[in-house]
DNA sequence: TTCCTCATCGCCCTCTGCTGGCCGGTC
DNA sequence: AGACCGGCCAGCAGAGGGCGATGAGGAA
């Protein structure tokens, strides 16, 4: 029974502002408010909330107080610092072990901390049974940076339940505590006892609730609840939604100097046509209905624009482009949005300023940080609904937006977009990286490369190939890449350059004379290893057969290409191409000989070749070998590089 | 009673920016 | 072959703009 009819926390809310709209304060007032907030001073000691409420813009005990409705005398040894944990009571199927509650200990101080902003809250040592024994809490509307949150007012109302028994009393085992006093009722309370059970309870309670920051740099806010007694003086609030057809009843309103006060909420007005209308927004009752989809309406004006809605009918037209509305209201919203760009809603911390309120309200919560829209299947919370139903997708694996080309899908339209521009379309705008040369789709993409590239780095990045340093990788990678290709290590004592340092550690032995590697057989030395494994093979491995390079003309036998090539080029000019007459028969047989034959004319004529150019190397003590071809020029002529390059091949 | 205005909630959209996986090039 | 790097790309969230719809109150 409870769930069904307790009101939702918009609705709560709602009903709670219009606590907050106080009428302007007339010089009676002030005097009333004087000295109501004396009688709080008494109680509170320290600056109490209440009197910054009568310095502050928010004051809803304080409106009670100001229309002589009550007279708050606060318990001060009975001060409670509360717990405050969310409840939202999202729909009417709000379960209540989802409600949160609070226990007020009957200490002298509990120590407590809010989460969010309250809606609901129990106070109680136990979790609260049903939605009835909860306790309604309004935060200010208005939010604050937390630094800058000292003392905030809240609201306590109780929750509006129209039909709770009197077993499901609101309880408060701190507020029970207090000794709470109860309300005189008059006789117009004794009217609303009879319609409503809630009228006669004697637990209605109020308290002062102070708001302070928690520990810095903890988002948090302490709060301390003081109970406060208060002195019925007339007609005790109704519960909001008790009893809708009592609610608008004359009898629930009061007249003072032509001013028609309602019973259930702030309300004033000196027209009886409209206070008695508003008495009609306390009811349920909706007597026009739409006929094309049955919704009910409480007035024909409220009805007609709906109906518009599915007809159309725009009778507002701007008149500064082809829009049109139903309201004017959305027609002046529209204007300052599309035209006039007026934004009369300014945020006081930065200089955003918005067509509406509720935008201002959601940019507010970028400063405070307030996220009051909670996942239920993870830790996220959002500071709108869009933003709540967007990360679900998250969870649910939906991707509701397709490519018409390709058929990708994507959770979020501006993905797809992004994709569509830059798969499917011609012209896709690049961007420049201003510092070079490098191009990127993206625009994000080119900032990680301007953070990762471009960003000055205090500590200088040294070049692998040579002392330079640099702040910019950037500039330290095209500094490095300088080096590719490039003869890097010079030699001090002549023109020799090399790219590779072990080549210049090679040609520097050539002016010191240096020789390392010595033969073991011979003990002949070398300035490079590898010479030394030439020379070992050459002259003292039995098995070592000399590669021999032919010419095709006369068959002679080289030990490097080069010098036969440049032999060929003359022996092509001779009538038959051979140099000698055995030559001339070798060629003859090679031409006609098997692949083993060709490959033992080659071994003998590699012999005859290292005869006719053999010459003793210089210093060769020991006897010279009859393959001595190329012994000597293997250590003059090639360069280190090429004694490289055959070492790899 | 009706019109008009303002307030409010809600929804959807775009723009923006960050992040991390993937992939190809370079060393 | 493997490490490293940078661009590409989709996922995801922050912030704000714009409008639909309804409620409520002042005034004609």
């Amino acid at each position: 029974m409870a769930a069904t009819e307790v009101a939702g926390p918009s609705a709560q809310f709602t009903k709670i502002k219009e606590l907050e709209v106080l009428p302007a304060q007339g010089p009676e007032e002030q005097g009333a408010q004087g000295a109501q907030g004396d009688a709080v001073r008494r109680a509170g000691g320290p600056p109490s909330a209440s009197e910054l409420q009568a310095e502050g813009s928010y004051r809803p005990l304080q409106a009670k107080l100001l229309e002589g409705e009550l007279a708050l005398v606060p318990a001060p040894s009975e001060k409670h610092i509360l717990t405050l944990q969310t409840v939202h009571l999202a729909s009417e199927d709000v379960e209540m072990q989802e409600l949160g509650w609070l226990s007020a200990q009957p200490a002298e101080e509990v120590q407590v901390v809010v989460q969010r902003a309250p809606s609901l809250l129990w106070l109680g040592e136990e979790p609260p049974q049903s939605a009835q024994q909860c306790v309604a809490v309004s935060v200010q509307e208005e939010l604050y940076p937390l630094q800058g949150l000292e003392v905030m007012q809240f609201h306590l109302l109780e929750e509006n339940v129209s039909a709770t028994s009197r077993e499901h009393q609101l309880v408060a085992s701190g507020a029970q505590s207090t000794g709470l006093t109860k309300f005189e009722d008059g006789e117009e309370e004794e009217q609303l006892l009879v319609e409503n059970p809630l009228a006669g309870r004697t637990e209605d309670q109020f308290f002062l609730v102070e708001a302070r920051p928690g520990d810095e740099g903890r988002d948090e806010i302490v709060l301390t609840i003081s109970n406060l007694n208060m002195e019925e003086q007339q007609d005790k609030p109704a519960s909001g939604q008790a009893d809708v057809e009592k609610a608008s009843s004359v009898k629930n309103q009061r007249k003072t100097k032509g001013t028609f006060h309602c019973s259930i909420c702030m309300f004033t007005s000196s027209r009886v046509s409209s206070f008695n209308r508003h008495m009609k927004t306390h009811t349920s009752e909706k007597p026009h209905t739409c006929h094309l989809c049955l919704k009910a309406f409480r007035t024909v004006t409220l009805l007609r624009n709906h109906v518009n809605t599915h007809t159309g009918t725009r009778p507002y037209k701007c008149g500064d482009c082809d829009m049109a509305f139903v309201t004017s209201g959305e027609l002046v919203r529209h204007r300052r949005y599309r035209h006039t760009h007026e934004k009369p809603f300014s945020c006081s911390l930065c200089k955003y300023a918005s067509v509406e309120a509720s935008k201002l309200k959601r940019h507010i919560r970028s400063h405070t940080g307030e996220r009051p829209f909670q996942c239920r299947l993870c830790s996220y919370a959002s500071k709108d609904t869009y933003k709540l139903k967007r990360h679900m997708r998250t969870h649910s694996g939906e991707k509701p937006y397709e490519c018409q080309v390709c058929r990708a899908r994507f959770t979020q339209s501006g993905t797809m977009k992004i994709h569509v521009l830059q798969k499917h379309s011609e012209n896709v705008p690049k961007y420049q990286c201003p510092h070079c040369a490098t191009i990127i789709a993206r625009k994000s993409d080119l900032r990680v490369h301007l953070r990762n590239l471009h960003t000055y780095k205090a500590t200088e990045m040294k070049c692998r190939y040579c002392p330079a340093g640099f702040h910019e990788r950037y500039a330290l990678i095209q500094h490095q890449k300088s080096h590719r290709n490039e003869k890097r290590f010079k030699c001090q004592l002549c023109s020799y350059a090399c790219k590779q340092e072990r080549h210049m550690t090679v040609h520097v032995r050539t002016h010191t004379g240096e020789k390392p590697f010595q033969c073991l057989s011979c003990n002949k030395r070398f300035r490079q290893k590898q010479l030394l494994n030439v020379h070992f093979r050459k002259y003292h491995d039995s098995g070592f057969v000399p590669t021999v390079h032919e010419c095709p003309t006369c068959g002679k036998g080289f030990s490097r290409w080069n010098n036969m090539h440049r032999h060929a080029e003359k022996c092509d000019l001779s009538q038959d191409g051979a140099a000698t007459p055995g030559q001339a028969r070798r060629e003859k047989r090679r031409k006609q000989a098997t692949p083993e034959e060709a490959g033992q004319e080659a071994e003998a004529a590699a012999a005859e070749a290292s005869i006719t150019s053999g010459a003793p190397l210089p210093g060769q003590a020991a006897p010279v070998p009859p393959a001595v071809a190329g012994g000597r020029a293997l250590d003059d002529d090639l360069t280190c590089e090429m004694i490289l390059n055959m070492m790899v091949k």
